[in-house]
This record gives C-alpha cells, sequence and structure tokens, in this order.
DNA sequence: GGGCTAGTTGTAAATGATTATCAAATTTGT
DNA sequence: ACAAATTTGATAATCATTTACAACTAGCCC
C-alpha cells in the first residue's frame, strides 16, 4: 500500500518483495551511490534470500524506468542512486569514498555552448571531479567509517 | 634511433617490437581514441605476432608513463590516447561515435570554484559530452566509415 | 478464492574486458 | 658475446555483469 509501490507500478513492474526491498536501500540516505555487489551485502545482512542476478535485473530496471540513475566513477563498476529532482554532477574524494553533490549554472551552460557550437544535439553528460579533502581529519573518519 | 624511441627510454622501458608498434599505432591520427582490443586488431592486420596481453600490458605501462591517457566513454570498456599537449574535454556522437576534442577555460576555472567551495584539493577530473550530431548525412557516413 | 498467464526469480553457467602466472625469449649494460 | 633483468606469449584466472531456464508468483478474470 506505502507510495513507495506506486514507484514500481508506474514503471510497469510488478511490486515484489526484491524489488520493493531494493527500493528501500536504494531510499536510505545511507546508501545514495551504491553499488549493484554493495546492495547484494545488505540484502544478505538483511536475511533476505536474493540473488545477484536480481539485484543487477532490478537495478537495470530501476535506470531504465528512470528511478535510478546510474554512474561509472573510475574503478570499473557502476554505482547507482536515486534519480531524484534536480540534475546534479558528482565530486569524489579517492581517499575516503566520500561524494559530494553540486551543480553549476554556468558549467552547464557551456556544455551547452560547446556542442552547439560543434553541431551536437546533447542528450546528456557526465561530469566527475575527483580530488582529496583538505580536511584529513575528517577524511580518515569518513575513511574508517565506510569499511 | 628515431626520436619514438627516446619516448620509451625516457619512461624506463626497453625499446622491444610490440612497444615500438603499439606506440606507432597510438601515434596514427586515424587511431585517436582505440580500445586495446582495437589496437590488437590493427596489429593482426599488420600480421605482427604480438599477443593481447601484451597490448594491455604496455597500454597500462604507457598510462603509467603518463604516455597515454585512459578514458571510460560508456559502455564498458577502456579507450586510450597519445597525451599530448593540452587537456581537453571530450564531445561523443552517440550515433556515429565520431568523437571531438573541446576545452574551455571557463569549466575549468568554475571546477577549480566548486571543488575549493566544498574544500577538495582537485587532482583530476572527467567530462564527456553525449549528444548526436546534427548534420545526419556526415554523421551516417563517419558511422559506415568505421565499421 | 481458484486458477490462469505473463512476469519474475534463483541457480548456475556464459560472457566480455582485463589481469595474473610462468616458462621461454629478448634487451641492454659490461 | 654474456649474464642479469625485463619482457613476451599463451593460457588460466578474475571481476563485473548478463543470460538461460525451470520453478515460482503477482495481478487479474470469473
Amino acid at each position: 500500500m506505502p507510495e513507495q509501490n506506486e514507484e514500481l507500478k508506474r514503471a510497469g513492474l510488478k511490486i515484489t518483495l526484491p524489488r520493493i526491498k531494493i527500493l528501500a536501500i536504494l531510499q536510505n540516505p545511507n546508501n545514495q551511490h551504491i553499488s549493484a555487489e554493495d546492495v547484494y551485502k545488505l540484502l544478505l545482512e538483511q536475511n533476505e534470500e536474493i540473488g545477484l542476478a536480481t539485484v543487477y535485473r532490478v537495478l537495470n530496471q530501476f535506470d531504465d524506468a528512470g528511478i535510478v540513475t546510474r554512474h561509472h566513477f573510475e574503478g570499473g563498476k557502476s554505482v547507482f542512486e536515486l534519480s531524484h529532482k534536480k540534475h546534479h554532477d558528482h565530486l569524489v574524494c579517492l581517499n575516503c569514498g566520500k561524494v559530494i553533490e553540486f551543480e553549476d549554472d554556468v558549467i552547464e551552460q557551456r556544455q551547452e555552448d560547446v556542442a552547439k557550437l560543434h553541431k551536437v544535439k546533447l542528450t546528456n553528460h557526465s561530469l566527475y571531479l575527483y580530488g582529496e579533502c583538505e580536511d584529513e581529519v575528517a577524511c580518515e573518519k569518513f575513511r574508517k567509517a565506510q569499511s
């Protein structure tokens, strides 16, 4: 009954336990930018018997439905985040893995200009900034908390 | 003797036939933004008996040495390009696969500003714009030429 | 409320890109 | 040319992700 199920229904997906559980994990603020593997691990911790293949499948369906957005951060694997409200880009700390979301209208506008200049109709873009937290203490603390 | 070998020597790499051939391929203007697999195919066409593992190894060494830059375009595999002169970003046509290089000082500056705002020391970034050529005829032609 | 059908799941095997292993071959300084 | 250190090719291994398929359900009709 909860509105969460509405989201699935709207996407033309049947309401199943795996999908509900996975959506719940994605909606947890601790789990923004989470990989399929990590979703699977969290499910295991909850003693849910959900296969890894299902996790990948559901994440792909969510992506197709626009419920989540897929990102390719440096280092192979994909991470997913709820496609909430506004477009934004990402700033990632390479030491602690913290992800900061930002938006910059000037950058957005210049991207449009560049595309137009080269006679390309822009459909999407990906911008990732990588660096290191300047507050090393906080950075180290965050890193520990993650692992 | 050619200066090309200097590049290898400077990187502390021995001058071997695989490395020379691979470097030559990368230096061919037709082969900017080429994948390891495609380098391997070109070597086969030249009847060079160079293993795929060697191609990957050498490309990684070139990357470490700063001779090439690795990119992760949408769709899994890595592509490599000679790290020439200036930093630049990429605009990719999703129909024909054409890659346009561009640079925009305003965007670069704003990225620095954003990082500083969030107290992160920027080490690098990746910006890819994806779209569709507006000149559909040229686009189609380019696509055919590729495959 | 039972049953039907399409959609969904789990297991396990398949895939695609990339890396590691290791003995044989090559480069390079002496 | 020679020995030591690197490098190579073939192959097996790995990692993330997808596919195949038989067993299982959700959603809907009566």
